[in-house]
DNA sequence: ATGGCTACGATCCGTAGA
């Protein structure tokens, strides 16, 4: 089983992309963040024709999020629970017996903005949440776009961003608390080229410089980390004219999973 | 130098992303 998740920046402007990169990398289950369209303009048709069901929390212009998979998706739920949240975020599945939570956390602009505070808030939600889903499915994947890189070495250029938005302590400290429920980050249970990032700024030629972050992952529950085989960083879809900004993250499941 | 791209929905620029 392969699990991913893809932070695309539109929907309607990188489906092309996206129907390529399914062909290529074949992926089971995909988590998608950043559609930028409400549901009725969701290309559900075109992803299940490349043999792809859909389930999708739509929002117009922003957020807007949609897990793909090849086998029937159980027990939909949208948000998160408990939180009134208008930003449409987060939508999880149950696929195949594991239970996958898409993610497009909260950017936070700025420290110290309202929007770092809703991100903050938005992290102890997701945390809750998280353990209580946990508790109920053994076999738990929270897959997507973080906004937060949680190293320096996830940083390419860790001395810039000191204390910036996205690597700040406060940041890091709502990142390992999912860490702490008892989830692995895939990404570091394998050896890893350094200075590999999952996004890089349009501006500056950063994905030249490979001026970038590492603000995409794939979180693990115990049962599902024992059973992954390999998680990787696919670069080639930024390569390409007209990208996202944010590259692939794919992890690799033994038949066990 | 606090910008620099890109997408969106609205106009002929503002907001947001990270």
């Amino acid at each position: 089983m392969k699990l991913a998740t893809w932070n695309v920046n539109s929907i309607k402007v990188r489906l092309p992309q996206l129907l390529d990169w399914l062909a290529a990398a074949r992926p089971d289950v995909v988590c998608l963040q950043e559609l930028k369209t409400e549901e009725a303009k969701y290309p559900r048709a075109e992803l299940e024709a490349a043999g792809y069901q859909s389930a999708v929390l739509g929002q117009k212009t922003y957020n807007g999020v949609a897990i793909l998979a090849r086998s029937g998706m159980q027990d939909l739920s949208t948000g998160i629970t408990g939180f009134e949240d208008e930003q449409r975020r987060v939508i999880s599945a149950t696929v195949d017996g594991v239970r996958v939570i898409c993610v497009y956390c909260p950017n936070g602009q700025a420290v110290g903005s309202d929007k770092y505070a809703y991100k903050l808030r938005w992290f102890e939600a997701l945390r809750r949440h998280v353990a209580g889903e946990l508790r109920r499915h053994p076999k738990l994947a929270v897959a997507g776009d973080f906004n937060v890189a949680p190293e320096d070495r996830d940083v390419h250029d860790p001395k810039a961003w000191e204390g910036q938005v996205h690597v700040s302590a406060p940041e890091r400290s709502a990142w390992r608390a999912l860490l702490e429920l008892g989830l692995k980050d895939s990404f570091r249970l394998f050896e890893q080229p350094e200075k590999t990032y999952s996004w890089w700024d349009y501006r500056m030629l950063g994905f030249r410089r490979n001026a970038g972050l590492r603000i995409d992952q794939i979180l693990l529950s115990a049962p599902l980390a024992g059973a992954c085989t390999a998680c990787s960083i696919d670069k080639a879809p930024r390569k390409l004219e007209r990208p996202s900004d944010h590259a692939p993250v794919i992890a690799e499941f033994s038949a066990a999973a």
